[in-house]
DNA sequence: TATTGTTATACTCTATAACTATA
DNA sequence: TATAGTTATAGAGTATAACAATA
């Protein structure tokens, strides 16, 4: 006689809910920072992006970003107008901007890259160094889209 | 004659917004499979907490799921009339609830484990499975609270 | 005809505070 | 007095479609 196989019927823990937590933890501490500034952590996410990869199109903005493009749209409309970030029409394509930082954003990283990073040495700390890294790097692959798509 | 320190000042790359770029990516699949299913991506988050983690109080499932407690409240109301979840009021503390899955809420998880597994199988298969396990390994010790605090 | 970005709209979730009931 | 959960409310982001301008 054999036993029915749907035992328990128990299912494997759930990799976006663990990163889904994982991102809650680290960013606990950067929301406080946050309030501070009156910038949603969308808008500080723009800010970070340009930051790290320069002046982008808005279409790889709001790839870059994981916003929708009508999201990033109204976004950057108040972000123009608060001076956070500048957008250059494109010479040869007039369709496209190019979004760039613009005083007053650079201006808000300024002042709080000193704590954003120190943010990130107290985690680096607590996870080792070296786990810190290897963890970037695997969640950029899962990240990157299957080669041979581009 | 020493150069200046502050040379190019680009910035760490940044774990938040790689936590979210895989996850991202890894809930593509996932958000086509519930255009099927009529549930918000939260309600779904909420139906595999309580798969994974059994009935729960409704102030541990709003940590769990990443939700406030009042985003909680609306939600689990909807659930409720959907017999997607029920609630016992605990006996000995009557201002507890205890939320567990209802027929349909097991139904939907049911009609959907083998698609979600697929999806997952799949991401498995393209980053290996000892590194996929090393990574959720990771993703729960950076969410787990400082040892100490409970 | 396809693409970049915008506008419109409905909906959901977020976030905070004030509230009820139980303990 | 403190805690579990609810209600209220304002606001922001999500998601889809329709649109304008340009290529």
């Amino acid at each position: 006689m054999v036993k029915h196989p749907r035992v328990i019927h128990r299912r494997a823990r759930s990799l976006p809910i663990a990163l889904l937590r994982a991102r809650e933890t680290v960013m606990a501490p950067i929301r406080e920072m946050l309030l501070d500034t009156g910038l949603s952590e969308q808008k500080w996410r723009v800010l970070r992006v340009l930051d790290e990869s320069g002046p982008m199109e808005q279409t790889a903005l709001a790839r870059a970003t994981c916003l929708l493009l009508p999201s990033l749209t109204r976004m950057l409309q108040a972000m123009e107008d608060d001076r956070l970030i500048a957008r250059d029409q494109v010479a040869h394509d007039r369709r496209r901007y190019l979004v760039r930082l613009d005083a007053a954003g650079r201006g808000m990283l300024d002042r709080h890259a000193a704590r954003s990073e120190a943010i990130f040495a107290e985690l680096q700390e607590r996870f080792g160094d070296e786990r810190t890294e290897e963890l970037l790097d695997m969640l950029e692959e899962l990240a990157a889209p299957d080669p041979g798509s581009e």
